[in-house]
DNA sequence: GATCGCATGTGCACAGATTCACAAGCGGTG
DNA sequence: CACCGCTTGTGAATCTGTGCACATGCGATC
């Protein structure tokens, strides 16, 4: 049986483990045996009491007076993430995006191979993007089904994301990352997360035209920098 | 003077603003002329109440009884976001993704044109993606100031993210969305997103990982809808 | 012009996330 | 083996966001 039997791991600290993770790779590399909340939440940049609280949902893997095991941590945070096997993904549109997607060697290297791409476009079909060979639309389900996948991502125009989500479920998959900017309608117990780039655009133009509109008003020009935080910025 | 003076819209608000808007801008399409808070948070997946919430924060804009004017929406929408102008973006790498972004229309059609891309190789300049011509990266102060760029996108491989990002302040952006999967680093004063689509990869493994162990744990085998929200499954 | 249905706008209670502050406890030192 | 410095782990306070529930007020109808 598990050390804490099935404990709930706030979505927010689900978000930053990730990044955690990415981290203490890195560090491993760099021949670090051993890092501080501080010093994590510094590369993270994030509070290091919020490390601390993050970390202690995974178990007390910590030692006091002294800080954390790189490698250790990096297991226990992949045993968490779910992340001791790799998860193969099937890609649902070969345009751009899809493109960019299936040639990027990030994802393989984050155990997240490329188990297939397809398209419903038959001039796409057989052409090779990324060393990946592009797969009619009947072919879905078999792939899903040999491969064992169970994340799908959709890369299709805002018009046919439904019908391709609708396409991924009945394969199979029970994970969809989205990023068409449009909400996906899926059954219960599919879990879909959106990526909208636009939307992160238009997070930032807010910001911009909130500071124009704030020097506009404000003490005349002369932009004196926030009291601190060291060196960074409105960040996410 | 404006109606309410500075009022300080909740992050959580402005990041879901955009969504409103692009719903705001189909409906318009289809040639809706009024949406209830009911009908706009069906259509954007979240609550009534906290439609008209955040809604409330822009202003008094519906009608007791009615709802909202679709065309008074988008624009007061847009004004607040400060979409009432283009925001031209310039782009830092033509690799695959960089490349990706470039051919994208939907950015120019979202107020983003593509001011300009540069990228460090010069195997790569002169090239063109979609439509867009690469640049040297000796021009892209030159591209920020002659098109008043204030918004910069990072699409170059994470060793080079800080450098792209410093080379974009110097030129004079304060807003960057980066794409690469590391920390930038940027003077206070500028605003930095991250989307990061491996992070987004592991916190779908984690659910798969927790649905998977939950069923083992479980009743055997005998998966049973959760009581409803209709057909939706988590979202983002 | 009084009445009624209906959707907005918001006060309030609750839930979740962040941050502080400090007791607990490990490892090293004398 | 007792002491000390240092960092974890976590209770408690605070801040942010969510969602209910309903008073408010608009517009339509009679
Ligand atoms: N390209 C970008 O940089 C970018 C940026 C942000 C968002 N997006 C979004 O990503 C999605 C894809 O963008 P893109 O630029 O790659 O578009 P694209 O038009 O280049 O490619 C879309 C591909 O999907 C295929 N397709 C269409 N309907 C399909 C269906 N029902 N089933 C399977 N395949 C289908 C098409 O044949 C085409 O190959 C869009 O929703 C877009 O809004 C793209
Ligand atoms: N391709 C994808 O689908 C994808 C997905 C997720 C994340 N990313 C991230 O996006 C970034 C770009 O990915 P990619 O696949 O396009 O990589 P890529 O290697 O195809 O392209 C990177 C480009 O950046 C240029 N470059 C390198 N250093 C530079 C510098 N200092 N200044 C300017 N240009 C420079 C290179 O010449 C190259 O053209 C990476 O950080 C990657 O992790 C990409």
């Amino acid at each position: 049986m598990p050390p804490h039997r099935a404990r709930r791991i706030p979505e927010a600290t689900v978000a930053r483990l990730p990044v955690y993770l990415q981290i203490l790779v890195e560090q491993t590399e760099l021949g670090v045996e051993s890092i501080s909340s501080d010093g994590l939440a510094e590369l993270g940049g994030v509070n290091a009491a919020k490390v601390r609280k993050d970390l202690s949902y995974l178990g007390s893997y910590g030692t006091r007076g002294v800080g954390y095991e790189v490698d250790y941590l990096v297991y226990q945070i992949r045993r968490e993430l779910g992340l001791d096997h790799d998860w193969p993904v099937v890609i649902v549109g070969a345009g751009n995006l899809g493109q960019a997607l299936a040639g990027y060697g990030g994802f393989n290297d984050r155990g997240f191979p490329v188990a297939g791409i397809v398209d419903i476009d038959d001039a796409k079909v057989d052409t090779l993007v990324g060393g990946v060979r592009v797969r009619p639309m009947s072919e879905l389900s078999q792939i899903v089904a040999s491969r064992n996948v169970s994340i799908g991502v959709v890369a299709t125009p805002p018009a046919s994301a439904q019908d391709a989500a609708d396409r991924l479920v009945k394969a199979g998959v029970t994970s969809i990352l989205n990023f068409a900017p449009v909400l996906l309608s899926v059954p219960v117990g599919v879990t879909v997360r959106k990526v909208d780039m636009a939307v992160e655009l238009q997070i930032l133009s807010y910001h911009e035209q909130r500071r124009a509109s704030a020097a506009a008003a404000g003490t005349g020009g002369q932009l004196h920098a926030v009291p601190d935080e060291g060196r960074r910025g409105v960040s996410a």
